[in-house]
DNA sequence: ACTAAAATTTAGATTAGTCTAAAAAATATT
DNA sequence: AATATTTTTTAGACTAATCTAAATTTTAGT
């Protein structure tokens, strides 16, 4: 069960997974290239590889599918990936724009005890600064049960759980803005022309566009 | 200066440096090979490449020694790995037997912040659990001013600071007398046959070959 | 259904790091 | 000083991961 496999390989079954989620079908090989900035014929040898080791399902022009292996592997590197991010955040005193990349090095270290420490340093955490689950040692992903921002209506009031994008970009816009996880948010006026919002972020007023809105997992408040 | 090394270029300086600490002269090519478990033709190949940027000096058959951009380098390495190293004992529970392996793969990720902000949680330590002592961030290494256990008279009294030889099997060896950084250790009695000694550790007497109190630095303390 | 366009794969090269076996240089021995 | 031994280097080959350019297959458009 443990062959042993190099920082590319479990980028690329990560990617796979990540893509997977997306689309219900196997994944392209130009979906991988684009998401790992390589090169079609590079995925193409890569996914050989793998399939041969029984990591994922390939059949020639038809895509990929990550088998049940591939999987897991996949699943352990997200989940080594996410605590690190809540370490550096949590302890380490890094913006949630700034964990990504190093995070990205630090989940191909291999330590079963180290990742099994860790979380329990961390207190198990659920999730990430990001607001993305963290699969539990068996694999388990809670799913996120949230909604968007953008679907809420004048009046509602909800707290922000998770961003979808998390773009560098997109993470200092909201930094600036106040906006973190946890924090609550009151809609106060929806335009119609373009679906921008007016929202109440502490005692601000903010309008934020829908390509905001729209990238922002809260959770409704009762507003009883 | 901020050239980008791969994790093999990183490991040929860092065992440049460590041999270089041990001979006065320029490094051999096989001296290289054996530390890094690999064929010396292997080592003259990488040589050359550090020699072209400028890590290393080198002339065919006259061994290596860094340049001082090497050598800044290989200390920050260092210091890493045993920044790590302390994170690992002191918060992770990991026995000092067991960080070195996984401190070999934390040691390459890169990041000035991640180690400016490690060094800052853990308290600026100055000694790896080992003993061995943490460059600062400008690569000043405070040196060994340590004595062997060995050259200690009977009556003698001293604390444990370190260990020269760090191999599994000696400190787990230490580990099971109770012996760990900071006990404390009198000598009861040497033998001169064989250069044993008796020591007390604790409330238990022990008996310790030469072997081993070769491999232990102490501080002596004053038996007023 | 046929053709044009897009996606994917193959073929052949390239770079990093490694190896074995042979050649060359340095060191040790008599 | 001449020879034997050891060390080091070179030459040539191999694997992993990548690329470009050409060939093939699939998909989309009419």
């Amino acid at each position: 069960m443990n062959l042993d496999l190099s920082q590319t390989e479990e980028n690329y079954l990560k990617a796979i997974f990540s893509l997977s989620l997306v689309v219900s079908k196997a994944v392209s090989t130009n979906s991988i290239a684009q998401k790992l900035e390589t090169k079609a014929s590079s995925v193409t040898d890569m996914v050989k590889k793998l399939s041969e080791k029984k990591l994922v399902d390939y059949k020639k022009y038809q895509g990929v599918s990550l088998t049940v292996e591939g999987k897991e592997i996949a699943v352990r590197i997200i989940r080594k990936h996410r605590l690190w991010e809540v370490f550096l955040v949590k302890h380490l005193d890094f913006s949630w724009d700034e964990v990504h990349e190093v995070a990205e090095q630090l989940e191909h270290v291999k330590s079963v005890k180290l990742t099994q420490q860790l979380d329990a340093y961390l207190e198990y955490p659920t999730h990430d600064p990001h607001g993305d689950p963290i699969p539990d040692a068996d694999g388990n992903i809670a799913h996120h049960t949230e909604i968007m921002l953008s679907s809420l209506q004048i009046g509602d009031t909800c707290m922000v759980l998770g961003v979808k994008d998390s773009s560098k970009s997109f993470l200092k816009y909201l930094d600036s803005s106040g906006i973190k996880l946890g924090t609550d948010v009151r809609v106060l006026n929806k335009e119609d022309f373009d679906n921008s919002m007016i929202i109440e972020v502490g005692t601000k007023e903010l309008s934020v566009s829908q390509q905001i809105s729209k990238n922002l997992f809260v959770k409704k408040q009762q507003n009883d």
